[in-house]
RNA sequence: GGGAGCAUAGCUCAGUUGGUUUAGAGCAUCUGCCUUACAAGCAGAGGGUCCGCGGUUCGAACCCGUGUGCUCCCA
């Protein structure tokens, strides 16, 4: 079989995805082996993978399949949300270009369309999660508008109302004037710009022309004006108890109010109140029995309360009010000033406070036990304690939740309104009916008035995270089939690999749901992915064009690479900054990997009988390597533990490249076109397949490649179980690290004394330990090019000297020497040798350190003061020898 | 304004209750090699005021204080 120059992972993606399919290897189904269960966060159904999201995948797929090798029944769920807003909106950019107005569809007729929509596009995730090579059970694909979904969602909606944990009722909450909808609190992104703040003045109802300033950042609320406040502490204002003034191009009259709310040293120490456009001044009316003048609509524009500029929008109306307030000289003065703006996350507009009837969950109760799950250390939130406090305070901060949107993608409110407006909660048009029915009749009277034709549902939907919330517990169908042997089984899941940018959204909320529904944490560990970044640390945005396609990534350096270039770059938790150049790595280590089993193949022909003198010379490298194996895996398995899965790829990566490539093939490599021993070349099989083992959860498909490759096989890698982890010999490892230094410091010698690879030199070893040299004498002499090694007891003149702890060698060569490189090396490592000594004996003569440090510390101090003198003897020696 | 975190080689980061040879890795850089698996490679090397200042300690990258710079969260 001839091997290509490269790897080439394309074919070999695909082929192995379909085999794992075909054999259901992802499929899990509740048996004897303990439960591994990974839910996927739910990307947007109508949006494509970035990278963010691959990382988390990778993170799951890695966790995923090493406990599925590891006797876990491994079962990640993937699926998708419907992402109420953002899909909505994109549905109705769809149906605009197609000169559709929503307006003009009924709700069946545009969830038709949504439903479309999503058949479309929800397809493109699922087909990025299958090429990143994610090993998830696509027969438990959920999506959060299934039908079972639905219904948990008016399900638990009930109870809550039924426990009285839901209402409705009339709130100052942020409106989004473009999906006209409401938001949470949550869903408001603040940022900092530079406004204008501005000076105007409202003329006092009196006989003089007196006027009092206010300042105010949004001049097109002034006719939603209904009183100026002021501080009763405020001297200059004393005297306006009880007076008047008039609201500027409209004249209305409006009260001077007096509240300790404001402040008198900001602006001009007097406020104007707009109780329908302001949270503080909505609290400020309520106190005061102010009247609420709602002048903006839901649009976005000016209302016919604002009386001028009605139906312009908020934003024009301002800059025609500015204008119109300077002509007719109510504007004072205009002041820059720095300030935060509330914007939509989903659709980028800024945010309007505004009163609307909304429904909300009451969050104080549900907060708790979701805050002692994680204090009591139930969950674990990884990396560390970081993301703690954050989680704490807003548990502990937590305001109701406003979940109605007004829109119709997402689950319909299950209240039901009669002619008169009364409202139930009830799951069907038919129960609600029953239930005005019961309520409103007094018993025994026959016949209603109400008639079940008179009945409107509530025309508002629920928030998408008011559904993503079960999501632990409904993709196994727990709040629809409580108690169900799957859930039983399932929940709770092992660990929830997520963003730390949806803590509160999801990960809080998840806890809450999971604590009221399952009486359970719905997950023991929470691990939390940083934020990806492009290389100049530029968060990755639409906007800034700075995302890479996954799909063209993965064209260009294959999923493996991608896996390992976006893994090995990824400490826990912090950002990562995303560079091509780290893709390009992990494609040349499997190009490193294909190239170490074209060398094997080429073995594999011509092998000798076993039991030969190769055996023999390779004895050490074999045992060397299977220790040092065991102890990589052992630091894994460790690592993984602790999700510090980056520095076990890092781990592997070395194990692979440096140990087993570097080291250990050219140390069993035979000489030119000289067979190798069959038991060698078996056992390097094996070594290789358990490294592709140990691989495998971060580049499943190099490695099940490879795997297939080294020898026909009864079983795939995938699902191959890892052994048992033995103990190392630390003596073999210490003996091999020794064996690489010597090797590197000879080779040091040669490189600096300008010797080319190709000559030979003669080797001459001073040593007080000839024996330990015996096992790897071979190995040293066809590394260092040596054509003889012997054994000497004093020094040989004319040769390179370099030395290892207390070991010297001699490199004897034919070619000239200049002496002189070498002699400043030595001199240089006498100086440091010297310089470390002396900081060592200062230690020692510091009677303090003697009388508190701990005995195995100054017995180390002494080990390192009689090494640093052995060595300073050996450097002198040596340069007695060349000068 | 309140809170959290970070600052170690050119870059990205390790560095475990303070002592393990006067700080480690990968990438990048430099030097030498087309050595029969691999130039997307091999061999080797150089590179650090551990952010500044002060303190605790026999001993500090690590603990404490303070300053500076950056990031995130909340209002």
């Amino acid at each position: 079989m001839e091997l290509t120059k490269n790897f080439e992972p394309k074919d070999v993606e695909s082929k192995w995805y379909k085999h794992w399919l075909d054999k259901r290897y992802f499929n899990s189904k509740p048996d004897g082996r303990p439960a591994f269960t990974v839910v996927i966060p739910p990307p947007n159904v109508t949006g494509v993978l970035h990278m963010g999201h691959t990382l988390n995948e990778t993170v799951q797929d890695i966790l995923v399949r090493k406990a599925r090798m590891s006797g876990f029944n491994a079962c990640w769920v993937p699926g998708s949300d419907h992402a109420s807003i953002a899909t909505e909106a994109k549905v109705v950019g769809m149906l605009k270009e197609k000169g559709i107005d929503k307006n003009d569809l009924s709700r069946e007729e545009f969830l038709k369309y949504a439903f479309e929509w999503k058949d479309k596009y929800g397809g493109i995730i699922y087909n990025q999660i299958e090429r990143l090579g994610c090993s998830v059970d696509w027969d438990r694909t959920t999506f959060t508008m299934d039908d079972h979904y639905y219904k948990a969602v008016i399900k638990v909606f009930i109870d809550l109302y039924n426990k009285g944990l839901i209402y409705r009722g009339a709130r100052m909450i942020n409106w989004d004037s473009s999906a006209k909808t409401a938001l949470s609190d949550e869903e408001v992104e603040y940022k900092d710009i530079t406004g204008k703040l501005y000076h105007l003045r409202y003329k006092l109802d009196t006989d003089k022309e007196e006027y009092i300033s206010i300042a105010t950042q949004r001049p097109e609320t002034i006719m939603g004006d209904t009183a100026i406040c002021v501080n009763p502490g405020d001297e200059r204002y004393a005297h306006l108890k009880d007076a008047y003034a008039f609201v500027p191009l409209i004249n209305r009259r409006i009260p001077i109010i007096f509240d300790d709310y404001v402040d008198a040293s900001f602006g001009t120490g007097a406020l104007k109140v707009t109780p329908a456009h302001d949270i503080n001044d909505y609290n400020l009316g309520l106190k005061h029995h102010l009247e609420i003048v709602d002048t903006i609509n839901a649009d976005g524009t000016m209302s016919p309360a604002a009386q001028i500029y009605v139906g312009e929008d908020r934003f024009a109306a301002r800059k025609k009010i500015i204008k119109e307030l300077e002509e007719k000289e109510f504007l004072v003065k205009e002041e820059e000033y720095t300030t935060r703006l509330g914007y939509s996350q989903r659709t980028g507009v800024v945010v309007e406070p505004r009163i609307s009837t909304q429904w909300f969950v009451k969050m104080k109760e549900l907060a708790e036990p979701a805050l002692k799950a994680v204090i009591d250390g139930d969950i674990k939130i990884h990396p560390g304690d970081k993301f703690l406090a954050t989680y704490k305070y807003w548990l502990e901060n937590v305001k109701d939740w406003c979940i109605s949107r007004q829109l119709w993608w997402g689950q319909q409110i299950p209240a039901w309104y009669d002619a008169d407006g009364k409202m139930v909660v009830a799951e069907t048009k038919e129960e609600a009916f029953e239930k005005f029915k019961s309520q409103n009749l007094p018993a025994g009277q026959a016949g209603s008035k109400i008639k079940i034709e008179n009945i409107t549902q509530d025309a508002d939907v629920l928030d998408t995270w008011f559904s993503s919330w079960l999501w632990p517990t409904q993709v196994f169908k727990g709040i629809t089939e409580p108690g169900n042997e799957e859930v039983k089984y399932y929940y709770p899941g092992s660990v929830l690999v997520t963003g730390q940018d949806i803590i509160f959204f999801w990960v809080a909320r998840m806890v809450m749901a999971g604590m009221e529904y399952e009486k359970q944490i719905p997950f023991k560990d929470v691990y939390f992915t940083g934020m990806v970044r492009d290389k100049l640390g530029r968060k990755m945005s639409k906007s800034l064009g700075n995302s890479p396609d996954l799909l063209d990534l993965i064209d260009r350096y294959g999923a493996d690479a991608v896996r390992f270039g976006i893994m090995v770059s990824s400490p826990a938790g912090n950002d990562l900054m995303f560079d091509e150049a780290a893709l390009e790595q992990g494609r040349n280590f499997n190009n490193k990997i294909w190239n170490a089993l074209k060398l094997l193949k080429m073995w594999q022909g011509r092998q000798s009988a076993v039991g030969s003198q190769q055996l023999t010379e390779s004895d050490f490298a074999l045992s060397w390597f299977e220790n040092r194996l065991n102890k990589v895996k052992a630091d894994v398995d460790e690592l993984m533990k602790q999700f510090r899965l980056s520095e076990a790829l890092k781990t592997i990566y070395s194990l692979i490249w440096d140990d087993f490539c570097s080291w250990y093939l050219e140390w069993i490599k035979p000489g030119f076109e000289q067979p190798i021993d069959a038991a060698v070349y078996h056992k390097t099989i094996g070594y290789f397949e358990e490294l592709m083992q140990l691989l495998h959860p971060y580049m499943p498909f190099v490695t099940e490649e490879i795997y297939h490759l080294l020898k026909t096989q009864s079983d795939d890698l995938c699902v191959k179980q890892f052994a048992p982890v033995t103990t190392a010999d630390e003596n073999i490892l210490l003996q091999g690290e020794l064996l690489k230094q010597v090797i590197t410091t000879i080779r040091d010698g040669r490189n600096k004394n300008q010797l080319k690879p190709k000559e030979t030199i003669k080797l001459f070893i001073e040593t007080g330990s000839k024996d330990s040299y015996s096992s790897i004498q071979n190995i040293l002499g066809k590394q260092v090019n040596a054509d003889e090694i012997s054994f000497t007891g004093e020094a040989i003149p004319n040769t390179i000297v370099v030395a290892v702890e207390k070991d010297k060698f001699y490199i004897k060569t034919d070619k000239e020497l200049d002496t002189s490189t070498l002699k400043n090396d030595l001199l240089k490592d006498l100086e440091h040798q010297k310089g470390f000594l002396a900081s060592v004996e200062k230690k020692l003569s510091n009677e303090k350190f003697v009388q508190n440090a701990k005995p195995e510390v100054l017995a180390l101090e002494q080990k390192k003061k009689a090494d640093a003198e052995a060595r300073i003897k050996t450097i002198e020696d040596s340069l007695s020898t060349i000068s």
